[in-house]
This record gives structure tokens, C-alpha cells and sequence, in this order.
DNA sequence: GCCAACGTTGGC
DNA sequence: GCCAACGTTGGC
């Protein structure tokens, strides 16, 4: 069991979207290293959800892997905004996974809340220039910002 | 295989 | 809206 970060424009996909649909397929990843790190998921993984380019991002909320990943079909649709000419179905270049809905946070864990913590100091997110939509969390990074969730909530 | 040009991401 | 950082493309 390991954990993942995922970034998501909430005016493109929210948490509050993944609550009311409850699980989702991550489609539209279409950078190598990102879609590496999706076929290393296993089901059950958890995944802090992040809400990019927008006017608080930070973590507001988990996930976790419902299915591993397989193909992305919305590379084949040329009508698709994600769609790539090169992906060939018979060989499909882009994976997705489904993630499943855990818990909303109480606020936004944001950028200076994470910064401000010595125990995120690794935190792939907060590298500067560092744009990877999905990124590993180590076992202790995971632990930080649950009990950072939680005390914000009491 | 190098690298300049270009497009995209995403915080601010 | 600005712009730094990065990934990708394509000419050579």
C-alpha cells in the first residue's frame, strides 16, 4: 500500500465532484512520468486529493485507487480535448485509473500550511517548478497532512 | 543526438 | 495576466 498525490483544477474536476459521484476515471494524463506513476498504483492506495490553479490550492481532501490502470480511451476521441493522434488503440500510449471518494477536508490545506511543516520538506509539490499531476507520498508525508486535517477540523 | 522554439502548467 | 520552469517537437 503506498500513497499518491493528485492535481486536479477544481473548476475542471473537484473533490466536491468526486463526492457526489463517489469514484471517477483519472483520464487526460498525458505526461510520461505521470502516467508511470499511475501504473504503479494498486487498488486500495491512498491518494491526497489537490486542487491546482485556482485561488487557495492545496490538499482538500482523500481518495483512494478503485482500478488499476488501463488504457485511456479518451485519447482516441478526436472530439476529446485530451485526445492524442498517437495513441494507437491497438497500442494505447495513455493509462488512467478510477479513484474512489474517501473524506472532504474541513479547509484547504494550502501551500504555506504544507511549507510550514518540516516533515513535508521533501514533498515532490512543493519543488519549485515542479508541475507532476501525480506524485508519490512517502508513509510519513501521509500521516503529516491526515493529522494536519484533523487538527483542522477540531 | 543536440538544442532552439514552442506550448503548457500553475503559483502568484 | 505574468512569467519561471519544464516537457516536447523537429530541424539539422
Amino acid at each position: 500500500m503506498t500513497y499518491w498525490l493528485m492535481k486536479s483544477e477544481p473548476g475542471c474536476y473537484s473533490i466536491a465532484q468526486l463526492k457526489k459521484d463517489r469514484r471517477t476515471c483519472w483520464d487526460g494524463v498525458r505526461n510520461y512520468q505521470a502516467r508511470n506513476f499511475m501504473r504503479e498504483m494498486q487498488v486500495g492506495d491512498g491518494v491526497l486529493f489537490y486542487h491546482s490553479n485556482c485561488s487557495v490550492p492545496g490538499v482538500v481532501g482523500l481518495a483512494k485507487v478503485v482500478k488499476r490502470a488501463y488504457p485511456d480511451h479518451t485519447a482516441f476521441d478526436a472530439k476529446d480535448p485530451h485526445f492524442d493522434p498517437k495513441s494507437d488503440p491497438a497500442n494505447p500510449r495513455w493509462d488512467m485509473v478510477d479513484i474512489g471518494y474517501v473524506e472532504s477536508f474541513a479547509g484547504t490545506i494550502s501551500l504555506p500550511d504544507l511549507r510550514a511543516q518540516a516533515a513535508l520538506s521533501d514533498m515532490l509539490i512543493l519543488r519549485k517548478g515542479n508541475r507532476l499531476s501525480v506524485t508519490p507520498i512517502s508513509d510519513d508525508e501521509w500521516q503529516c497532512v491526515v493529522l494536519m486535517a484533523r487538527e483542522m477540523a477540531a
